[in-house]
DNA sequence: TTAAATATATGACAATTGTCAGGTTTATTA
DNA sequence: TAATAAACCTGACAATTGTCATATATTTAA
């Protein structure tokens, strides 16, 4: 469970991947994992982080909770994200809560062996640099989606999100399951809304269900739906 | 017009002031200053960029349009800011339009110097990573704002913002005067929508117009308004 | 200065989306 | 397994927001 971070396959894919094998080492004697449930909390909005979080199996949304109840999920992290980067980075409270989607497996990194290699491996910095770069073209994207499409636009290119980023089983459903809620609040829309569109979806043949697993059924009419035929 | 970035205060405000005295002094030789009037487009979504571009004074909207015609305003870049950075870093073309809602001064700064010093100085890295983490919560508290705010609660705080970050002159009005289409972009509405939502707040005090300017009037009953009452 | 273009404004209406209320199904746990 | 809770679903309706049409004011340019 508790393996070495220098022979972590996880490593590849996110900015750790700059380090060197000295500065791996540490972070490898200095971390500890954890395993969550689904529904687990990771951290919550407000909290003051001590590290980061890698994410070597699972799925976790990053959201933000209003005071009306209202809860938006702004983006989801997986195999090789690192998460509350951006809040030690900029040595703020985080202003997202990170809950698990699916069980998880994640490494805890004190954010010292961070910043310490932030200020010391330039390329570490240029690697955590492309990463949050990376997730600031995502998060404009969302921006414009959230103001240009509607609804169902962003339903249709939620579903295609994730056969893209998680893929689909043997039966072609989406590998990654969401609650009917956690699509509303991806989507940003009433829960009600959601189901509604999922039904109609399924009505006119785009998708197929089968208890919570969604699949796609065709792929053509939901891109034509998301440009707007 | 043309003076040394060693001497420019504006690098005060931004990444570059983390940068050493040789580093600014090619950064200067090679530097391109630029006026812009109102209305001007510095770069368009799409555009391969060949470095970044500081500016010195006025304010830029960063935009983006959809086949459909609709524009969303993502942010602003005023004063000290650096338009661009992301996508030179993330070796992309920009995902943005930059046009100028004021007349401008800028100053662009190739790209290669820009990369040449990420990986040779800690220090500007990190201060550009910096940067880039603020944007990055920025743009998810827009998200969380286009789904959780009425268009209403959004104009509200469209209003707050621009007294916050560009203050109001003597008369009490907004500082930096936007159009009524370009406050429908950054909120997120139809032009009409947005016009009505003025006439609705002037009726009823809590913000005051003359002519295309704006100024508000309640600052009290507006932040009630954002916190739904 | 006048004409044209653009920006602002408002009404009428339609479409989208949200809310509430009540169901059914599915999952959890005692 | 039965009881309970949670998630899913649907209808009816209301609120919000967008669209189209048109009028007026303001700016720009000939």
């Amino acid at each position: 469970m508790s393996s070495r971070c220098e022979n972590c396959i996880i490593r590849q894919f996110n900015s750790l991947r700059a380090m060197s094998k000295e500065e791996l080492k540490k972070v490898s004697d200095s971390k500890i994992s954890k395993t969550l449930k689904k529904g687990e909390a990771i951290f919550k909005e407000g909290e003051k982080l001590d590290g980061v979080f890698c994410v070597r199996e699972g799925v976790s949304k990053l959201s933000k909770l209003s005071e009306n109840g209202k809860n938006q999920i702004v983006r989801l992290a997986s195999k090789g994200e690192v998460m509350g980067q951006r809040a030690v980075i900029a040595e703020e409270s985080t202003n997202l809560s990170a809950i698990a989607v699916s069980d998880m497996e994640v490494c805890f990194i004190p954010k010292e062996i961070i910043s310490n290699t932030l200020d010391t491996n330039p390329n570490f910095a240029v690697e955590v640099l492309r990463h949050m770069a990376h997730d600031l073209r995502e998060a404009d994207d969302v921006i414009v989606n959230m103001s240009q499409k509607t609804v169902k636009q962003r339903m249709a290119e939620a579903f295609l999100y994730l056969k893209k980023n998680y893929g689909e089983d043997t039966d072609g459903f989406l590998t990654l399951t969401l609650s009917r809620e956690d699509y509303s609040n991806v989507v940003g829309t009433a829960t009600e809304s959601c189901i509604r569109i999922i039904s109609e979806f399924k009505k006119k043949g785009l998708i197929k269900t089968s208890g919570k697993k969604i699949g796609i059924a065709d792929e053509r009419k939901l891109l034509d739906l998301i440009e707007g035929f």
